[in-house]
This record gives C-alpha cells, sequence and structure tokens, in this order.
DNA sequence: TAGCGTTTTGACCAATTAGTCAAATATGGC
DNA sequence: GCCATATTTGACTAATTGGTCAAAACGCTA
C-alpha cells in the first residue's frame, strides 16, 4: 500500500529492502513479536522493551533494525492492509452476486483465522482515531469499497440481490467476520474450549454465510 | 454487576457511595473525562495526566477522587456491561422471536449511537485480554448468553426461526452493532459527513435488521 | 590471519509516568 | 463568624519510557 513516500537505505539496517539474510531474518522475528504486542495494547499502550523481550533481543539490537517504534507499526498495518484489500478487489462484477460475497465472506473469515492479531492489531488503530491509516481510509480504501458497493448496488437493482443498501452490507460483512478474531477472548470465555475444536472454524463460517447471504439473497 | 467485593467508605472521597454532592459532580466529571480518554487508548495507553487535563482537575485532585487509575477503569467498566446486560436479559421466551430479536438488536444499536464510547472501551479491554472483565465474562455473562442461546435453540426447534447457531447469531449481532460504534472512524472515512446526517442512524439501522433478520426468518 | 562492514550490547539520558504528601484553601452547619 | 471537614494544590519521588552512543563482538573474504 506504502503509506508514506518510502525511503531509501540509510546507513544502518533500517532500509525497507533487507541487504542481508540476518535482516531478513531478524526484521522478521521483530515484525513477528511487535505484531503479538501492538495487537493487544496499540501503539501507545506497546513499548519497545514488550517487543524486544518478546522478539528475544535487546533493546538498542531490536532499534538497530528498526530506528522507531513507529516504525514497525506502520509496516505492519501495511502488510495487513495489502492482505485485507486483495479479496475485496478480486470481487467481480461478471460473477454471480451471492456467490462473490460468498466467496469474499470465507476470504476474510480465512484471514481472520489465520492471522487474527493483524485484525486486532487494526481494531487497535480505528479504536485509537486511525492517526496512521487514516489518509489510506478515505483514499484508496474508500475508492474501492466506492467501487464495489457500486457493483452490489448494481445487482440489487437487477434484483439479483435483496434490497440492500451496499455499504452497509459491507460493513456487516467485515464487522461479523472480523469479530472472531478482535472479540476472540470473549467467545472464548462463553464457548469455553470448543473453539480450539476441529470443527468450530467451520461452525463460525457456516453461521456467519447463512445469516448474511440468507439475508442478502432475493426472496420470491 | 459488582465484579469485585464492593469497598466501604476510607477516609477519602474514594467511597463507592458519594456523600457530598461536589463528590457526586466531580466523580462524574471524571468519569466522562476518563471514558473519552480510555475508549480511545485503553488502560495503558492512557495516562491519568490526560484525564486529569480532559476533566480540567489536577492531577492529585483527581486522585483524590479515584485513588488509581484502574479504579476509574473499572467503574467505567461496570457501568457499560450493566447497561449492556439489560436488552439481553429482556428477550422473552414467551415473544415471538423475530421480534424479540428485532427489539434486542434495536436496543444495541440504540446503545452504540448513544454512548460509542463505551462500546470502544469494552472493544479495548477484549483486545488487551479482557484482563479485568474476564471473570464477568466467564461467570454472569456466560450465563445468561447460554440462557438467552437455549430460547433461540428452542425456537429454532419449533421452526420459528431458520436454523441457525443461537451462539453464532449472538455473536453476528453483537458485532454488526457495535461495529458501528467501534469502527466509527473508519465508517466516517468512508462516508463522509453524512454519518452526521439526520437519516444515517435509521439507514444502518434498516440495513442491520434487514441483513440479520431476514438470515434468521424462517422461509417458507 | 588481517581487515572491514555488520551486528550486538552495556551504559546512559531526558522525558514521562503513577502515585504520595503535607500544606493551603474552600465549604457547610452551627 | 467559627470550626471541623472536605477539597485542592505544588512539589516531590521512584519507576518506566523511547531512544542514543561508543565500543565491542562477529563474520566474511582477500
Amino acid at each position: 500500500m506504502t503509506m508514506q513516500p518510502g525511503k531509501t537505505a540509510g546507513k544502518t539496517a533500517e532500509a525497507k529492502r533487507p541487504r542481508t539474510r540476518t535482516q531478513a531474518v531478524n526484521r522478521e522475528i521483530i515484525l513477528e513479536a511487535a505484531l503479538s504486542v501492538f495487537a493487544k495494547h496499540g501503539l501507545r499502550g506497546s513499548t519497545v522493551d514488550q517487543i524486544a523481550s518478546e522478539a528475544e533481543m535487546s533493546k538498542p539490537n531490536l532499534l538497530y533494525y528498526f530506528r522507531r517504534k513507529q516504525d514497525i507499526y506502520r509496516a505492519l498495518l501495511e502488510a495487513t492492509l495489502d492482505a485485507w484489500l486483495e479479496p475485496l478487489a478480486a470481487i467481480d462484477p461478471d460473477g454471480e452476486p451471492v456467490e462473490e460475497l460468498r466467496r469474499y465472506i470465507s476470504a476474510k473469515l480465512d484471514l481472520a483465522r489465520r492471522r487474527p492479531e493483524a485484525s486486532r492489531l487494526f481494531a487497535n488503530e480505528i479504536l485509537s482515531g486511525a492517526p496512521v491509516v487514516e489518509d489510506f481510509l478515505k483514499g484508496p480504501l474508500k475508492a474501492l469499497v466506492d467501487e464495489k458497493a457500486a457493483i452490489v448496488r448494481g445487482w440489487v437493482g437487477e434484483g439479483r440481490l435483496a434490497p440492500v443498501d451496499p455499504h452497509h452490507l459491507i460493513f456487516a460483512i467485515w464487522a461479523t467476520t472480523q469479530h472472531y478474531a478482535d472479540f476472540d477472548v470473549q467467545i472464548r470465555a462463553l464457548l469455553g474450549t470448543q473453539v480450539d475444536g476441529p470443527g468450530f472454524s467451520d461452525q463460525a463460517a457456516q453461521a456467519v454465510l447463512t445469516i448474511i447471504l440468507s439475508g442478502v439473497r432475493p426472496r420470491d
């Protein structure tokens, strides 16, 4: 997504493109550690010491790879938004409406299951007022969402979907799918260990798909 | 809800029951200020100075009313959970299923609209691992949710609702309704000023009700 | 093995943090 | 108006914070 003009290589390892194998490995370790910390406490609530400890690395060493806490945070958000945009962009105006939505919802549920911390990272960013991704939301994301909303509106106009506001439909999809990642702790508290059972993801997917798709499938 | 055994009056103003008018007023001012801060940055990301500044009060003065930052945080969460449980508890097993759900969804949307910061406070608490409300979730909330899930399951069994997992239905309702509070910044970025328009709340309610209720209304 | 760029670290700093405390000031009941 | 109590505050502390820096250790290649 590149929210800011990228910087070229400096004299430390802060360059965007890792120059050595060690850099690639350590940057990845740091990003993974930081994700788990930021996802829980947000940018302000997280400390560099925490991330360094999680990465099993000294603080100055960590800061050798990312000069500032913000830099790690930005990198993580960029990667997350990139991954999230893909399935939305893939919605095909020439496809079968319900099938296109089914595929999008499934992809989003899959992301929530495979990368729940990325979802929580984003949730924290939005809750804190979206200081970092605001421009991205108002620019590229809005453009893409408006484009897909127009497609959905077209489908509704042709009677291939029940009459529903396209934007609110998209919000409902985001809300229900991301909920499984963002509120995972609550879900676990309510459902207990069954959440870790083999069938749980399918059951959740089944329920979400049933509710949303039945809600938009044209009744006749 | 009273998550912890309440303490009786100490020698400072920290008593649960305000003893003077000034106490009642100032505690309320502090709670309101703290809500707006905690909602944005969570417990760890918020500072007492921030809250004091928001409350237009010196820090020692604020700490005269609430000895520790955590105390304000707990008080806010307790009030929020109390308000949230009410409409869920009101679901009537003898009512008409779709109408009962409609009422619950409407009540939850109303809370999201009237007290969005409370929703964001709770979201932050869950994202950070629910350290404060964990016991409440596993105890009273789980009991209530299981009870209501059983009611829904009964309705499904009688063919008065489309076959859907009751717990996941509840999650879908929570997700879609709270989304309007928790992701308000994102929604504003995508929809612009129309969010502040007079009809927006109704439009959102309309969409959520349509999607969820169509998804559970028995098809025949 | 000498040399050089890369990686790692201990020690450090200035700013911010939660919370304390004793003293000063306001307030209400008489 | 007096006084006991409630409220407010400036000054403070100890701990934590993000980040710096110079030096040391490492590792690769000539």
